[in-house]
RNA sequence: GCAUCGAUGGUCUAGUGGUAUGACUUUGGCCUUCCAAGCCAAUAGCCCGGGUUCAAUUCCCGGUCGAUGCACCA
């Protein structure tokens, strides 16, 4: 039987041999951090992706968005990527070691040394000995390694760009866009499922931790001081393992709550992060996540991205790697789109109007237009629209215009008190966030999916993936390949294509060798046409968990397996 | 990136200074009335670059990829 240590390079062949992940480029020597999926992996790729849809597009309303992958410079200074999406790095120059400065420094008791710049480092670290070779370190530089590629846009090498690092950023810049979409009202949402890139130094752990790698996010825009979601209730009583902070610091397991609980104990920051925990718990044990293997935990306080406020993972139990954060469900306030608004001088904000108007008395300066206008002729419009904005004193009120002060004494002006009408107010939306690793969970739906079990003496390798994302739905079989059985299986095969559903015909070798071929890729039906097919009409249909065959008529085939694979029926069902 | 080890048909592997073993898989044929049966045949391989040598898959150097440890993983 399969131990921990080899089920990674047991999933691992059955993916490489029957075409699901192949290292990228092989001919040419590949390189780490980029793989290939092949047929059966882009076909598993898209269902997974597709089971994604289904939650955020078609359950929660969110439209889906497609944004380019280069972008830019001047969206990710914005971001913070520039400038924080980077390591402190130094060389020990004795060894030749790659290594952090700020982690040098603060091992030596250096407060903060992550938020000190490169030069500041650079000083802190002069006597400090290399954590390698134990050298002091002496005079070597700190330099930033983003982990951004970098790209240049156009001929000329003019504009730089890079490959964005999540597809979040995307979202953000057409947030006017989007809100006019959803027609100015909150909370709306956008996701967007697509490539994301990050040179990594040293990636390893093969799917786990990818240079170029599938991502899909939600970006959902709610009022900042309103994080109720709609429709909780949905999720309310939803019981999911939470490894809070403080458990974690005291080494405690996960404690089971439901959503409401957790809110209501302040626990999870409020209640769109905890529907989108319970959303996101759903979502992967319908992709065949095993429930006994996964978790939530909270990010520590320093552990935070630089936008995030609270953040908790999903944790998935591999035999190979242990806990593997899947899928991160972040509040980011309004970070992203405060920088923006910085950056760029668009408005980021929302009208939220009142209830009803709000009557606000407020005083205004109104200038004697009579006097102004020809003192000081074309400053004249000026000076009234500095003079609305200012404060006035007993005498008279001094306003700048264009670098010169200029006292306008009292008598020249009123000040009205007026009562205004307050529509209401702009708000600037937080952020939550949900953001999936399609690649992780690719890897670990395969890992949780992988079996191997003794059948008579032989050792059967099955995956059993749900039906919604394995590749192959269902398999067709003539018993034997003549006397017409093949005739009538390839009609079925047909058929069930013209539903929409993947089949694969197979005539070739014994039965039990082409079931076996199936049960590896997944595949969670076959029917086989036999001899009794062309007396009565009937034809077996296998479940390939169980491996426990019911007999079903011909015409019923297409209707059985779509049930089937939509789970509106089960093969229990079908055999009772 | 550093250190150690490794890389042989699609997969797993034997072995070698003179082009390579076996099994499984795959394909074709025979046989076969439901879970990798049997027989015959076929296809297919020494990670890449350089060096030493008459000759390198084998020895040496460099690289790539992988495993392990260190470092790294917003």
């Amino acid at each position: 039987m399969t131990t921990m240590s080899d089920i990674y390079e047991n999933v691992m062949e059955v993916a490489r041999r029957r075409g699901f992940v192949w290292p990228s480029s092989e001919i040419y020597g590949s390189v780490a951090g980029f793989i290939d999926y092949g047929p059966l992996g882009a076909m598993m790729k898209r269902n997974v992706e597709n089971v994604w849809r289904n939650f955020y597009i078609i359950q929660e309303g969110y439209y889906e968005i497609e944004c380019p992958t280069v972008g830019a410079e001047a969206i990710f200074v914005a971001s913070g990527h520039v400038k924080e999406f980077a390591d402190k790095m130094c060389q020990c120059p004795h060894c030749g070691e790659y290594l952090r400065a700020d982690h040098i420094a603060e091992e030596h008791g250096v407060e903060g040394a992550g938020a000190l710049s490169a030069e500041m480092l650079k000083s802190r670290i002069y006597e400090l000995p290399c954590p390698a070779c134990g050298e002091t370190m002496g005079e070597t530089d700190v330099f930033n390694f983003n982990l951004m590629f970098e790209t240049t846009i156009g001929p000329g090498s003019q504009r730089r760009g890079y490959l964005r690092p999540e597809t979040a950023q995307g979202i953000f810049t057409d947030f006017a866009r989007l809100l006019r979409f959803y027609r100015d009202k909150l909370p709306f949402g956008a996701v967007q499922i697509g490539k994301s890139y990050r040179n990594e130094i040293s990636p390893r752990q093969g799917m786990i931790r990818l240079r170029e790698f599938s991502q899909a996010e939600a970006e959902i825009f709610v009022h900042p001081e309103e994080k109720k979601h709609p429709v909780f209730h949905r999720y309310a009583e939803y019981q999911v393992p939470l490894l809070t902070y403080g458990l974690q610091e005291t080494g405690k397991p996960p404690v089971q709550k439901t959503m409401r609980d957790a809110v209501d104990e302040g626990i999870v920051a409020n209640e769109y992060v905890a529907y989108y925990i319970a959303l996101t718990h759903e979502l992967l044990v319908t992709i065949g996540v095993d429930p006994e293997k996964l978790r939530f935990r909270q990010h520590m306080p320093d552990e935070r991205a630089h936008y995030a406020m609270d953040c908790w993972d999903a944790e998935v139990f591999s035999g190979r790697f242990g806990w593997v954060e899947i899928v991160g469900i972040a509040d980011r306030t309004d970070y992203d789109l405060r920088a923006h608004a910085a950056n760029s001088g668009s408005s980021f904000t929302v009208f939220i109007p009142f209830e009803e108007a709000r009557k606000v008395s407020r005083k205004r300066i109104v200038p004697d237009m009579g006097v102004l206008g020809p003192r000081y002729r074309g400053r004249a419009k000026a000076i009234a629209d500095t003079m609305a904005e200012a404060t006035p004193g007993e005498a008279g009120v001094t306003v700048e215009v264009d670098g010169e002060e200029i006292f306008i004494p009292a008598e020249q002006y009123q000040i009205r008190e007026e009562e205004v009408e307050v529509r209401g107010e702009e708000v600037m939306p937080h952020v939550i966030e949900p953001s999936y690793g399609i690649d992780r969970m690719m890897y670990v739906v395969l890992e949780h999916a992988y079996a191997e079990e003794e059948v008579e003496e032989e050792v059967r390798r099955v995956l059993r993936l749900p039906p919604a994302v394995a590749p192959v739905q269902a398999a067709v079989f003539p018993l034997m390949n003549r006397d017409g059985l093949d005739l009538i299986a390839r009609q079925i095969a047909d058929t069930l294509a013209r539903r929409q559903i993947v089949a694969q015909y197979d005539d070739s070798g014994a039965i039990g060798r082409r079931y076996r071929r199936q049960d590896e890729i997944g595949t969670p039906f076959a029917v086989t046409v036999d001899y009794d097919t062309k007396e009565d009409d009937t034809v077996t249909i296998r479940d390939r968990d169980s491996m426990e065959q019911v007999r079903i008529p011909v015409d019923q085939v297409a209707d059985v397996v779509c049930s089937l694979i939509a789970g509106t029926m089960t093969f229990r069902d079908l055999a009772a």
